[in-house]
DNA sequence: CCCCAATGTAATATATATATTGCATAATGT
DNA sequence: ACATTATGCAATATATATATTACATTGGGG
């Protein structure tokens, strides 16, 4: 299952998977991965791209 | 840093730390890591977590 | 002071998150 | 048609989350 809010706020802030990726630390292909709901990734990580993207986990990781 | 939130919802529900463990799927020595905070667990753990004990993410692993 | 239940902690093994490199594809502009 | 930019995707390598087993420690109840 596809990330959609992960992939939206990403847009809403202009940025590149990459751009993102450089922000908190990872390979785009990490975020591309974890955009296509391929990857399980680990708590800090996400706290990473919740605080560059402005948004709290609930907002991109909480499943609806 | 220790999740005290973490441990605090699962006593508020009368919960051992093997009965979380139980819940989730995973050894009771992950959940004392976890709860000890020497752990960066992955997302997917952290929403079963978060299932079991009637809490969001926010509520639980967001850092205030 | 003993039990016993709950938790801490450590060593090693396994699964998997992430990195690295490279190439393919889609879209956009010149 | 060509070049460029963003993304997808695959293979292999490395770091680390988690399992397993075992033993130590703490705290409450008898």
């Amino acid at each position: 299952m596809k990330n959609k809010r992960l992939r939206m706020a990403r847009l809403e802030r202009n940025m590149k998977q990459a751009d993102l990726a450089n922000a908190v630390g990872v390979t785009r292909q990490t975020i591309g991965l974890i955009e296509a709901g391929d990857y399980n990734p680990t708590l800090k990580l996400c706290i990473s791209i919740c605080k560059a993207l402005g948004k709290s986990l609930d907002d991109l990781f909480w499943e609806g």
